[in-house]
DNA sequence: AAGTAGATAGATCGATCGGTCTACGTATAT
DNA sequence: ATATACGTAGACCGATCGATCTATCTACTT
């Protein structure tokens, strides 16, 4: 292996599909994925197993990235649960100011497979429950009182912040999820 | 006429379109839509201009059915714009109950059209201010010191209530966010 | 009874879908 | 030098997509 290959088709693949998906949704042509990452249609089959198998490994690539996300959120917010957890939504606001956002992926996925076996709400039911375990984390730190269900609020908070930057750009949904957040957090 | 016409090509057609786009996505077939509806291919053609035209109606009829639920679920309440707005969050937790609940028919239809100038988005639109002045009017009514904000933050959470039922059924979204909904009465 | 409008049934269109296949090219390891 | 593995290019498959078309049937109008 050379010093510093070009990144292969796999890794080309994910990139194109993560930006693709994104931005046309699930259903997105196998074609238009093979030519945005320049990639010969085979080595989608032999590297995911087929399309499917292409939107699992993005949507768990993704999540990993987002879970970090948040972990390098609160991390920068220092060590009070209090600020960590505010910055959280600070940081939805940045996330749905950004340019081509439009709502959140999982939520996305999910509405648009209709399979309830595919394997893709897998993916993120667990990212779901990840974040939920992030919340719940600095909840206990925080003492509050009931910590399992301020999480789900919290989460409630982030899912309508998501819908709503979609829906409604402009309405600074994240700094009006930012002031019912601190109502939870206050118990 | 005949005294009791059975309903024509044009209702059964929305009908079913209505339950089918919303259980399989904006993404079913025509040929599916046809076979529910038993319905001549023609018909569609001639009624609706095409699928873009069907997908259109149904999301405009399922509004004004929608914002009708609103208003008698206010209306039920009573006279006080407190348990009024409150009675929302109530209606909520029943329709995420529902079997076959998977989330909110508009942001689906918005998050699965990618084309922007699909005009599907206009009619979700539509809804969702109508939504947002049914709140505001109750707000003003209740001589909340901001009815602008409040209602966003009340939409905010309505679409976390829907994304959460869809998402995490079982969590009780609707009074976890009914919670969060007297705070922001309370102004 | 004849005419007309609206509906059904279904063939057919070109395009695209996801997936499989063969043929060829290239780089590395032995 | 040769074998092997990995990649590209692209033809090809059956299925399905949304849409248009002809032909036929039915019901109401006059």
């Amino acid at each position: 292996m050379s010093v510093r290959t070009q990144s292969g088709p796999r890794e080309r693949l994910l990139r194109a599909a993560h930006e693709l998906i994104y931005s046309q949704g699930v259903n997105v042509g196998v074609d238009a994925l093979l030519k945005a990452a320049n990639v010969a249609r085979r080595s989608l089959y032999e590297h995911f197993g087929g399309k499917d198998g292409l939107i699992v490994e993005v949507l768990s690539s993704a999540a990993a990235d987002d879970a970090a996300d948040y972990r390098n959120t609160m991390d920068r917010a220092g060590d009070h649960p209090r600020e960590r957890l505010l910055a959280v939504f600070d940081r939805l606001g940045e996330i749905i100011a950004r340019p081509g956002f439009h709502g959140c992926r999982y939520l996305a996925a999910d509405l648009a497979l209709t399979d309830p076996d595919h394997p893709a709400h897998q993916v993120s039911r667990d990212y779901r429950s990840q974040v939920h375990e992030l919340l719940k984390r600095e909840l206990v730190a925080l003492r509050h009182p009931r910590p399992e269900h301020a999480a789900h609020q919290l989460l409630l908070l982030i899912d309508g912040t998501l819908a709503a930057g979609a829906t409604r750009p402009g309405t600074d949904a994240a700094s009006a999820a930012r002031e019912l957040a601190e109502h939870v957090l206050a118990g």
